[in-house]
This record gives C-alpha cells, structure tokens and sequence, in this order.
RNA sequence: GACCCCAUCGUCUAGCCCGGUCUAGGACAUCGCCCUUUCACGGCGACGACGCCGGUUCAAAUCCGGCUGGGGUCGCCA
C-alpha cells in the first residue's frame, strides 16, 4: 500500500507551494488507495505558532482535502533522541560543540526519482550533518527520515528543492537501517516573472485567497494545473474527477509560473455555474458588516445575486458591483456624467409616463415600453437606456437594463428617474 | 563559485517514453468580428512556440552530445 505525506512546518500560514505539494500527495494517495499522512513538523519551537498550525489544517480541509493520520514532530523527540544515541553507540555519530553530528563518507548516491529518472550526486558538500542541534532539539533531516520510515512512508513527494536534501537522507536511511522509499520531486510554482514565488509577488497564502474571494474549487483546479494536466483539452476539473486520473508519472518537470489571470478565469468560471442557493449563501461571506439594510429580503437578494453572477470574477467584487441595488444615495461620478451632458428631461418624463403605466412589472413589458417610447419620440433605444441606467444603477455599464428594472421594481425606478430629471433641471438654472 | 534540476506560443500545457500521422493541438492573456442597450457571458477569428549548435537517421519537437539560458541547494530553518 501506498503510504505519503505532507509535512508542513508551522511557522506560517499554508501558501500556494505548500497546498499544491500536498494535493498532489493526496491525489496520488486516493488515485492509488493509499494513505495520506499528515506531519507537523514543528521542531522549531521558537518559530513555530499554534495560530499557523490552526490555518494550515484549517485551508488543507477547506481546499476539499483530508488526512488519515496525523503526528505531530514535537511529540517525538525523545524517539529522535534513542536514534541519535543509537548512532552514536555504533559509531555512526558523534557529539561535537553540544551538539550530535552524522558522519558519512564520501559516496556516489544516486536517486530513481518517480519524476525524473535518475539523479546523481557525484559528490556533496560536507561529511558531517548536524542532527541534534546544540540546544538539544532534532534537526530537520533526521527527524524527517526517522518519521518517514517508522511511519512507512513510501513514496515521498516534496517541492524540488528538496533534491539536495535527499542523498543525506539516503545516507541516514542507511546508518540507521532503514529502507529507503522511492523520491519523487515536484516541480516548483514560480512567481510571474518567473523567479522565486515569495513576498515580492502580493497574495501566497491560502487564507489571503480566500479572503480576496477565490472559492476552493477554483483554487484547488488551478493548483492541479500547475505541473499536471488531465489531458484531453480539460481545464476545469473537479478534485474528485482528477483522483481517478491521477498518475504520478504525468507529472511535469518544469517550474510553472503563477498566473492570476488563469485564476481569474477559472474562479469565474466556477461561480458562473453555481446554483443560485449557494452563490447566495458564500455570498454574504464576503460581505461587509451590515452591509445589507433590514428591508432586503432572501428573495430579492437572490435576484440581485442572479444578474450579477456571470460578470462576478472574485467574491468580493460583489458587495461594490451591487450597491446600488440596496441603497439610493450614489452620485453620477464624472465618467457616468459624460453620458448625462444632454438634457433629455422631456424624453425621460414620457418614459416616467410609460413606466408608470406598467402593470406587470416585468423585464418583457418593460422592454415593450422603452421601444415604444423610443419608436414614438423616433430616437434609438441606445438615447434612452444609457441616461437610465446611468440614473438607476450610477454606473455606465452593468447587467441587462429590462432585468434590472424589473429587480429594482417601479418605485425604485421612477424615483430615480424623476431624480435624473430634477438634476437636469438643477443644471439649467 | 560548487553540486543538482529544467528547457514547446507572453503564461499554463498536449505531443516527446514507442522518430514519420506536427505546415506542432488546447487554455489564459492580448487584438478583431459577431451577438447586444452597456459591461460581462457566449460564438468566430487573428497573433503567437519546438533556445542554439552538432550528431544519429531516408526522416527529429521527439534519440545522443555540447553550448546557452532559467531555476534550486549549499543554516545547529524546515
């Protein structure tokens, strides 16, 4: 059986490199009907925070994935102490400036990596290796080694630039008897430019995309993407449709640049097709605090929601795209007013007139209307729907006018209207 | 600098393992057209890549070598 792990340290929050490594950890567990492991690897006790160790579960489970085992490093020093003593009872150690190092010899070490073939190191830098540091702690090679093989890991899926640390660790498999598992090495997630991701490049945690708005699925998807592809042409694809697929062997070798445009696009494409009851629900997540007056109800929330949905990238863009559908007082800024340079008070009154008359007031009746009032004052349709969406919504663009009408319903509407009439006439005194 | 990894459109990738089906396919981005009351969605189209040099071969994006370029590691951090 399959045996991985994902092993987070818990000196910061879950950023992108980490999630994808421990997708592709999962993914290739559930492919293979193996187990996931989950290691905290906090031997670090200065750096190392309860509040981090919260997040990093916290965004692995709401990214859709979950554990079957979970061990904590700190919990195990006093294994990683028998070891060390072991070692150095045979010879294999030794203590040095208060701490415990790891000798080895100079060796050809060649790694059969499940990704790469073949790696190998002619030569290494050193011929020591600190494994219990001098304030008594284990060190970060010995502890993964010593967890990886008592808790029969067997496939070792890590980010490349753990590629160095793998001969040592061959070495220390060997002095302490272990069986060496099978390697395998991810390629990394590049920044844009193509450099180191990191601070210089805004948002890498987890959290931080979640707060900007970014669902799991589209997170989890775009994740995928990097470094692995599902074949057939298919870019959007659910975690649970990629774990049939999956196959380590796909893998690509080439770091991939982290691209906020394709995120985009996917996150927008996985709210375009989300039921109305769940856009709604996430929805309010992100929106500010009191952000919706008493008077609105589930019901005319909904149909807010619904004519935004197909211009909605991120979730938060929301709360900013619909105000004016919950409150009155937005002023026509300087863009919008370009479009109101004409006074057309006498055309917007006749369409006040009509308006009014509307019975049903449904996006088909009003569109009946604004055709006849255009067809009557012989002007294009384009003269009377930008001024009016331009006094209802505030904005020059947005959803389908007749729509929106109909959602704002007619008191709305007209008052709005009269008010764009009464602003003409502030003008002309 | 030493050691190691990598190399297809601007970006993510398919193809490479098993050479001919590749005048290299898809997606994002960009641009144009259509739909249309605007934006968006959707549809159609354009732009755009096998890093370079050698070798093997009747034939190379595909195999081999070198070069160049990019990346990683060189902590008593993990």
């Amino acid at each position: 059986m399959i045996r991985v792990r994902f092993a987070p340290s818990p000196t910061g929050y879950l950023h992108i490199g980490g999630a994808r490594t421990c997708l592709f950890n999962w993914l290739y567990a559930r492919n293979t009907g193996g187990k996931f492991i989950l290691r905290i690897e906090d031997t670090d006790l200065e750096r190392s925070k309860k509040e981090y160790l919260d997040e990093i579960l916290e965004s692995i489970k709401w990214l859709g994935m979950e554990w079957d085992e979970i061990y904590y490093q700190s919990q195990r020093f006093d294994l990683y102490h028998k070891y060390a003593e072991k070692l150095i009872e045979e010879g294999k150690a030794y203590r040095k400036e208060g701490a415990v190092f790891f000798k080895y010899d100079f060796e050809t070490i060649e790694i059969d990596d499940l990704i790469r073939g073949k790696i190998v190191f002619k030569e290494l830098p050193k011929q020591e290796e600190v494994i219990i540091k001098s304030d008594n702690s284990p060190a970060y090679n010995f502890c993964c080694v010593i967890d990886d093989a008592l808790m029969r890991v067997n496939r070792v899926l890590r980010g490349e630039d753990h590629i160095s640390n793998t001969p040592k660790q061959i070495l220390m498999y060997k002095g302490l008897g272990f069986e060496v598992p099978q390697f395998a090495h991810l390629p990394l997630i590049l920044s844009p430019q193509g450099g180191r991701l990191s601070k210089r490049f805004g948002a890498t945690s987890i959290r931080e995309h979640r707060q900007m708005g970014y669902l799991s699925e589209a997170i989890i998807n775009y994740l995928m993407l990097l470094g692995w592809s599902p074949g057939e042409d298919k870019e959007i694809i659910s975690l649970n449709e990629a774990k049939n697929i999956f196959n380590i062997k796909d893998v690509n070798k080439t770091g991939a640049a982290f691209s906020m445009d394709k995120l985009n696009w996917i996150n927008g494409s996985y709210i375009r097709s989300m039921n109305m009851e769940d856009l709604s629900k996430i929805s309010k997540d992100y929106l500010p605090d009191n952000y919706l007056p008493s008077w609105v109800s589930q019901d005319y929330y909904n149909k807010v929601i619904s004519i935004f949905q197909e211009r909605t990238v991120r979730l938060t863009d929301l709360a900013e795209s619909m105000k004016f559908c919950f409150y009155d007082d937005f002023k026509y800024n300087e863009e919008t007013q370009k479009i109101l340079d004409n006074d057309l008070s006498d055309k917007i009154n006749c369409l006040i007139e009509e308006l009014n008359n509307v019975n049903n007031f449904i996006k088909e009746e009003i569109e009946e209307k604004f055709r006849k009032t255009a067809e009557t004052l012989e002007v294009k349709m384009r003269v009377l729907v930008h001024p009016t969406r331009v006094a209802l919504t505030g904005n020059k663009n947005g959803p389908g006018l007749f729509e929106t009408i109909e959602i704002l319903g007619k008191e709305k509407v007209l008052s709005r209207l009269r008010k764009l009439v009464e602003y003409w006439g502030g003008i002309n005194e």
